[in-house]
DNA sequence: GGCAATACCTTGTTGAATGAGGTATTACTG
DNA sequence: CAGTAATACCTCATTCAACAAGGTATTGCC
C-alpha cells in the first residue's frame, strides 16, 4: 500500500457524492474528492474512468457531452434515480461499517 | 457485494485489534469480530486465515502451538513488535480515513 | 517554445476477498 | 447412539477494484 491507498469499496460512494449536486465532469470528480479530502485522497486516473464507466454501465450514472467553463468539451455524469438510491444505500453502509469499526477499536478486551 | 463486505484493507487492522490484548488462536480472532460487530461483520474463513498467514509471514504476527480452554490444540497468535507498530499505523489510517470520509459525506456542495 | 494543468482514455498486473470445497474433534440432543 | 451444530484448521479457483504506467489532445501561462 502507497500511504493514501483506498479501501477498496469506498470510491463508488465518493463518486456518487460528488454528483449529488448535480452533473459534474470526471476530472472535477477527482479535484472534488482531492479538495474535500486536503490531498489525503488522490484518486488515480486508472481508478476514476474505470469506475465511472462502471457505475455508468449499471445504470447508476447517466452521461452527456457538454462544455466546461473554460469551453473544452467535457463528459458530464449525473446521478440516475437508481445512483441516488445507491448513493443512501451506500452512505448508510459506511456509517455502520464506521460505528461497529470505532466500536472494534474502542473494544478493551474480550 | 454480499451485504457484510469488508471494505477491503480493514481487515487486517481488526486482525491485529484482535490481537491486541495477548494472544488468540485464528478461530477465535473470526469470533471476536463477529461478536465486537454484533454480526455485522462476519469474516469468512476464506479471507481470515491467508490474512493471519499473510501477517505472520510479514513478520506482524507470531504463532505458536497451545491448548484451548476446550481442551483441544490450536494455533495461537501473538503481535510482535512490528506487529504493536502496525496496529499503531493502522488505527491511525483508519481515522484519518474515516474523518476525510465524513468531511466529504457532510460537504454540502462545492 | 516549453511546461503545467486540464480532460479523457487504456492496458497489464496485483492481490485481498469471495465462495466453495475439505478434514477432524468436541458437545448437544432427540 | 446417530445426527447435527459448533469448534478449529486448511486450500483452491475465481473475481474484480485499485495500482502503475503508459497514451492523446487542448488550454493557459511565462
Amino acid at each position: 500500500m502507497a500511504g493514501s491507498d483506498l479501501y477498496t469499496g469506498s470510491l463508488e460512494l465518493l463518486i456518487l457524492k460528488a454528483l449529488s449536486w448535480g452533473p459534474r465532469h470526471g476530472y472535477a470528480v477527482g479535484r472534488w474528492i482531492r479538495d474535500t479530502t486536503e490531498e489525503v485522497l488522490r484518486i488515480q486516473e486508472g481508478a476514476l474512468y474505470p469506475a465511472l464507466h462502471r457505475l455508468q454501465r449499471n445504470g447508476m450514472l447517466r452521461e452527456e457531452w457538454g462544455v466546461s467553463e473554460t469551453g473544452r468539451e467535457v463528459k458530464n455524469y449525473q446521478l440516475t434515480a437508481a445512483g441516488c438510491c445507491r448513493l443512501r444505500a451506500e452512505t448508510a453502509r459506511w456509517h455502520q461499517y464506521r460505528t461497529v469499526m470505532e466500536t472494534a477499536l474502542g473494544a478493551t478486551g474480550g
